[in-house]
DNA sequence: ATTACTTAGTGTAAAAAATACACACTATAT
DNA sequence: ATATAGTGTGTATTTTTTACACTAAGTAAT
């Protein structure tokens, strides 16, 4: 987010990657700018720091402004802070992502004025977009890949209760490539941190998968032990 | 770094964790500072963020006034930002890691003003730190954990020359426990990255090792392909 | 020159993990 | 009843990881 622009030697503002995932897609949400620079381009949505916020709370807030969402994983994986990223000023930005599941309809509020509009665009098929940003959300998708595999984040991207071929699609979205499917889930089931409900898959016109949470607890009992990929 | 503090809304510095080794211990760079706050407490150097200035190139200022050092490995890791973090004021730090071979004796000039010295200390028995500092180096320290599994970051704190003992140990070091020695040698020989010379380890009074370099042609040629410790 | 000392350097067997691979089952829709 | 679409399962092979102990080579002291 870059609209604001005081007179300050530099601004410090954060940019966030939101991933969303549909059950089809892996989508990252834009907003269209406003304002110039970059009137018109897609942007990573962002915002600068306030005074008496933390950088995760920060984080957070512009998160909540866009889509009234809450209590989502977030984390920062960046600092971009080149002098020239900015046409008009230093601006040292901090990068975060997120992982949400979409489809619950709560997302995407009224948003501020200098964006347009705000859109979940599918990653593979992404606009040009403003100021470095495209580096930004390189680097993000980077940081996802690497994390998915040695800590159990693909589940933030699902609806609690889920089934192991949801879990597949959203790994092989986000590495980008076919997974065995018999291999997959003997190694996502011997982690030990999936509880096989009794409950099934509703409303699909074949046969319906068995569904699964996330077990907090048991993840938190491997303490430190991590999941390999 | 904290010692100024014009005031700004908010301040942007940079942190720096120097990894150096000496061939026996791992060590950090400390400075023991000269002024409020934390005056005499023991502090990772830092300073503030040039107006013209990128990241990196700060972190590397830094370094060199410091040790006289350039062209060596550091890796921006994390942004510190607590608005309590600093009690004169908001200051968000970002933080670097570097990795040093010791034992040349160009390293640590005079310093500047705000600090009385600087000490390389080892990390099995630090002081108390100023200000965050320990969570910043905890973090540090973390993140070359995880890195030195995966990337081949271990021959930044060598010699060009070094045994494979040598080696050995930076990892027990840094991962904090003991290797078993054939089998740390078949792996780290099948990466297929260390060129053996056809010279001999010196000035040890007992059977010379081998001495190996790391090959930074090969290790290109593996393109991504990760290592795996 | 013998001996004591210290570190270098090496191989194998067993266990565990990763991979490749194909078909029968079940629910729904027509 | 039949077609359809996705679910769910096992095994054999290869690769990787682990555990483990002795001989070789050089230096230093006598």
């Amino acid at each position: 987010m870059e609209q604001i622009l005081p007179h300050l030697d530099s601004v410090f503002s954060i940019d966030c990657v939101l991933f969303g995932f549909d059950g089809k897609e892996l989508k990252i949400l834009l907003i269209e700018r406003n304002e110039e620079p970059f009137k018109d381009w897609w942007a990573l949505p962002g915002n600068i720091v306030g005074p008496d916020e933390s950088l995760d709370q920060s984080a957070s807030r512009i998160l909540y402004e866009l889509t009234g969402l809450r209590g989502i994983y977030m984390e920062q994986y960046y600092a971009f802070g080149d002098p020239g990223r900015h046409p008009q000023g230093r601006v040292i930005t901090l990068a975060y992502y997120a992982l949400i599941r979409l489809g619950g309809d709560k997302e995407l509020r009224p948003i501020s004025t200098y964006a347009k509009r705000a859109n979940w665009l599918p990653i593979t098929d992404l606009p040009k977009l403003a100021f470095d940003h495209q580096k930004i959300y390189d680097k993000g998708l980077e940081k996802i890949k690497r994390r998915i595999k040695h800590q159990p984040i693909a589940f933030e991207l699902l609806p609690e209760k889920f089934t192991l071929t949801q879990l597949q699609h959203v790994y092989e979205l986000v590495l980008g490539k076919k997974l065995d499917k018999r291999n997959f889930r003997k190694k996502i089931i011997s982690f030990g941190v999936l509880k096989e409900l009794d409950e099934k898959q509703k409303g699909v016109s074949y046969r319906a998968a068995t569904l699964y949470r996330f077990d907090k607890r048991k993840y938190a009992k491997l303490f430190g032990k991590e999941i390999s990929f």
